[in-house]
DNA sequence: ATTTTATTGTTATCTTTATAACAAGAAATC
DNA sequence: GATTTCTTGTTATAAAGATAACAATAAAAT
């Protein structure tokens, strides 16, 4: 089944508005909820869940227990995928806090790093090991994700490493545009880009 | 002017990567340098360029300061703009230093946060204010952008804090989905939802 | 029992974004 | 000086994404 990257994106986030929702107690719920909640159309929820091969009930709408189990079932593994951070700097510490135990299917079981002076050591639970081990560890312990959060210059041979370890996706928080073979998913993400996207269109509403 | 969202994107990516090149001595460059240097086509290079009304030259490519300067005009304003970021947690501190004198037209010139324990000092050379403050400072410090790293659940709040202080636009680091006037410009930015998308490409390579 | 209402599922249309195609023209080569 | 080459600028086409429209139908109301 192929389905569109922004539908994967919204999933995502349907399942974790959709988990909030649960625990309060809530059972069914329309598209058109889901819609409000979110800031999209109603159709787009709709044709979102249809392409997943999801049915809901008419006039009942959708059972919210069977709906995140589904997407679960789309974007996790059963056994859940590991996850590393290169480099121990601010940003490779915060999203390390952020995550930790955030989602039970993608775990953080490593950061490395070059400064020996960080290596060896636990940083909020999880071990702080140095970038030469990084292909044994890669294996040993299954790691299949990797988190770029180093600065510009360093993250073209970091992603080399992660390559040569045979990761299998990359999430790059550094704004180098990486080289990486066709078979490594690689997703961006960009922070000064996204603050200048805000800027252009303050500037304007400005204007 | 109006120019697509993605083309500000790339422009921003552009720029970044044009001062670069420029300090290392580089006056011209060729659309499919560019293309090549963010791995996309050249063509959409030379749309991107033709859009902001910039004229390369025939054989010889553009003008890299030319270009990163009308970049320059089209995302920032002549005075710059202040930003503020909305709480002092780990994901706060790590993008005050990220940011800190990278872009000098975009200044993150305070934080606001509830804990009387980080209000009223320096962190990063930059003043910790009570959250009480917000609207008097927003007027006296010029400010226009705030960036929220607040938890989920205190996102919701903080947003209409800086609705009530008359803020231009938001960057929102928390995955709460915001209810915000259309007079304010939002751009979300969902690590959670970043990492899941990997590893839903990621699960399919492997299958 | 019939009619109305509300909601899903899906196709059709529209909008945005990206790519392909190619004319125009300057520089380089012959 | 004529021809070839290379690169821009722009229009035409294609692909991706979002919205509109509406049939189908179960539940509620009459």
């Amino acid at each position: 089944m192929h389905l569109p990257d922004k539908t994967v994106e919204r999933l995502s986030q349907y399942r974790r508005n959709l988990l909030i929702i649960l625990a309060k107690g809530k059972e069914f719920i329309f598209s058109h909820e889901i819609a409000q909640l979110l800031h999209i159309t109603p159709v787009q929820v709709r044709r979102d869940i249809m392409l997943i091969g999801y049915n809901g009930t008419l006039r009942k709408g959708y059972d919210i227990k069977e709906l995140i189990d589904l997407i679960g079932k789309i974007i996790d593994t059963d056994e859940g995928q590991n996850v590393c951070i290169m480099g121990l700097g601010n940003l490779g510490k915060a999203i390390m806090k952020y995550f930790s135990g955030k989602r039970p299917k993608l775990k953080i079981v490593a950061a490395f790093d070059t400064n020996q002076e960080k290596t060896g050591q636990l940083y909020a639970g999880i071990p702080v090991i140095h970038i030469d081990e990084l292909k044994e560890k890669v294996r040993s312990m299954n790691i299949s994700i990797g988190i770029i959060t180093v600065p510009f210059d360093k993250a073209g041979e970091t992603a080399e490493y992660l390559v040569a370890a045979e990761i299998k996706g990359i999430l790059n928080f550094s704004s180098k545009p990486l080289n990486l073979p066709e078979t490594i998913y690689l997703e961006e993400y960009d922070m000064v880009t996204s603050l200048e996207k805000v800027a252009y269109h303050t500037k304007r509403n400005k204007q």
